[in-house]
DNA sequence: TGGCCCGGTCGATGTCGTCCACAGTGTTCC
DNA sequence: GGAACACTGTGGACGACATCGACCGGGCCA
């Protein structure tokens, strides 16, 4: 993890499907040791090369971030949660609440049945608060602080 | 927005750099096609093929995701938290927070630095819950709900 | 029916990915 | 110090791929 590999890491940012033909000579290297540097960036799960949806453009009007307070092991009710497309997103977490989850629906209504029929029901979820939200502020994919 | 557009974008959550003769068919498409509907969807904006790096793999261990309680426009809050490299992610919501920032820094003390020096100090704060975890339950890029 | 538009296939061309052999550099261990 | 080795980048050859334009067929509307 050098500064060319931060250097792929950012081009990939603006275009992931960039040739290597192209990104080679952007980081100041052959097009083949671009690829083998990606590769092996990629086999060691450091990044992903993936298409990154806009729900907002597909359909997905109602965000939400869902605090959620458990009795007994978060863990089971992460699982259970992230079996439903519309959890894009689960972290257990420390301090008043246990669980955080994402979730996008089309119309506010889903999003209440979501909440009442998927979530409140299932076991060991004590109290659930919601923050609905009508838009992502920032979304960075490259954690890039070293 | 139909069913091949959705079956383009759920190939390109497993490999985003697939080449289109791979996804043509995949798709039930030739590789043109396939070529010109991708483009297309990048156009719009409704897809993004990024690289998407994973903060653990990259020395980031501390993650909290911060709720904040905001006086005045939230949003100058918003954009003054990420010009720093260390939010994520960042939306403002409705409810018993005004907006949430996703954090990621190497160690924990690193963590409360930040929190204390600078997003407490931001104009208009008027008090940070951190809620600190240790890892990504869930993750999902794609929003699949139609 | 005729014309148009949208979205698909097909095919030619030049570019790109892939693989391999080789070179340079830094490290380890006598 | 120097031999052996691992690691990483280079360059080239080949086959696969992206790209673009020409063409084609179905749905739609006058």
């Amino acid at each position: 993890m050098d500064d060319i590999d931060r250097a792929i890491l950012r081009e990939l940012q603006t275009d992931g499907r960039i040739p290597y033909s192209d990104l080679g000579p952007k980081v100041g290297l052959s097009a083949s040791a671009a690829r083998q540097r990606l590769q092996r960036l990629i086999d060691e799960k450091v990044v992903q090369v993936v298409g990154v949806t806009d729900p907002m453009a597909m359909g997905g009007q109602t965000m939400a971030l869902l605090g959620l307070h458990v009795d007994g092991d978060p863990r089971a009710v992460a699982d259970e949660l992230s079996r439903h497309d519309e959890v894009v997103y689960a972290v257990l977490t420390s301090g008043t609440f246990d669980l955080f989850a994402e979730v996008v629906c089309r119309r506010p209504h889903d999003l209440l049945d979501f909440v009442n029929d998927v979530v409140r029901p299932i076991e060991g979820v004590t109290a659930v608060e919601s923050f609905p939200y009508f838009g992502i502020h920032t979304h960075r994919f490259l954690w890039d602080v070293d």
